[in-house]
DNA sequence: TACAATAGTTGCTATATACATATACTTTGG
DNA sequence: CCAAAGTATATGTATATAGCAACTATTGTA
């Protein structure tokens, strides 16, 4: 009755990675709350990427975010709300917005991303450069493999 | 006007973690399904746990799922409903479960724990034996360094 | 034995997400 | 140049996930 197929999930690259996700990810939301902004990572994820590469179609957006276009949507007017970004008309194709960053959105990011760094440096005070290096060479070659499969 | 720190989060660990969390899970999820099983990620973690570790309460479910009690009663309640598992009565502590996987639930792991196995070597094809050890020991690392934070 | 702690449930609410479909606009092929 | 195909966005609807507050039942403790 417990044949089991004799495989330890828990020693599984999977799992540690979930585990990490889900921790890293649930202490900076911790942070973000406890500076006063009122962000979503995932918000704050596309407010970051727009201040990085201008402003950005909602397409482009969920591109970027791996999430289906109607998601992209709701998020986005949920960004209009909290006035951080606006829908801007592109005269070159009418049938897009150029989602474009607040003023608000600017402190936003200015009081986050140094937040966002300093915890980056905490998680990874006790691990090597090397260590670090190679673990996020790693991560990376298991996105682009599955990125790739998913392509096909 | 674009004053913002310079950080580079696409090049901090936490999005490398994250992207390939949930690519993986996302797969993974696809696989089961593909499969003929009708079990959610987490749900196939509960079960495989038990499976691992013997009956659980809830109470011990939600510690190892880092998730709220209420939550664990509800996935009970759809693994109920499913025929996954079986609350059982404890009579040396009346106010327990112990949560037990029904002969559905093992054929389902056998079947299911083949394919995560198939699965986790498949995504480190092209990774050495050692990064893939480095990668495991870092992510641990920051795991516990979290966890660390949170017991304070 | 009263009181605190623990296990589980239920009501409520919030977040996150996507599929199917619709509308508006753009691109393309005859 | 126009019809058809493709693209961008929005809306209706549905599902999954999750947690807080408040409750009951049981157990541990002072």
């Amino acid at each position: 009755m417990n044949n089991l197929p004799t495989f330890e999930l828990t020693q599984a690259i999977g799992f540690f990675i979930n585990r990490a996700a889900f921790l890293m990810t649930d202490e900076m939301q911790r942070r973000i709350k406890a500076s006063g902004h009122d962000l979503s990572t995932p918000d704050f994820s596309i407010l970051y990427h727009i201040s990085q590469k201008g402003a950005m179609t909602q397409v482009n957006i969920a591109n970027m975010m791996m999430r289906d276009k109607t998601t992209i949507t709701r998020r986005i007017d949920g960004l209009v709300k909290k006035q951080y970004v606006t829908r801007v008309n592109n005269p070159d194709d009418r049938r897009v917005f150029l989602i474009t960053l607040t003023d608000s959105a600017h402190e936003a990011l200015t009081s986050i991303i140094p937040l966002v760094a300093v915890f980056q440096d905490e998680v990874l005070s006790d691990i090597s450069e090397q260590d670090k290096n190679i673990t996020m060479q790693t991560l990376q070659k298991i996105s682009n493999t599955l990125i790739q499969a998913k392509e096909k």
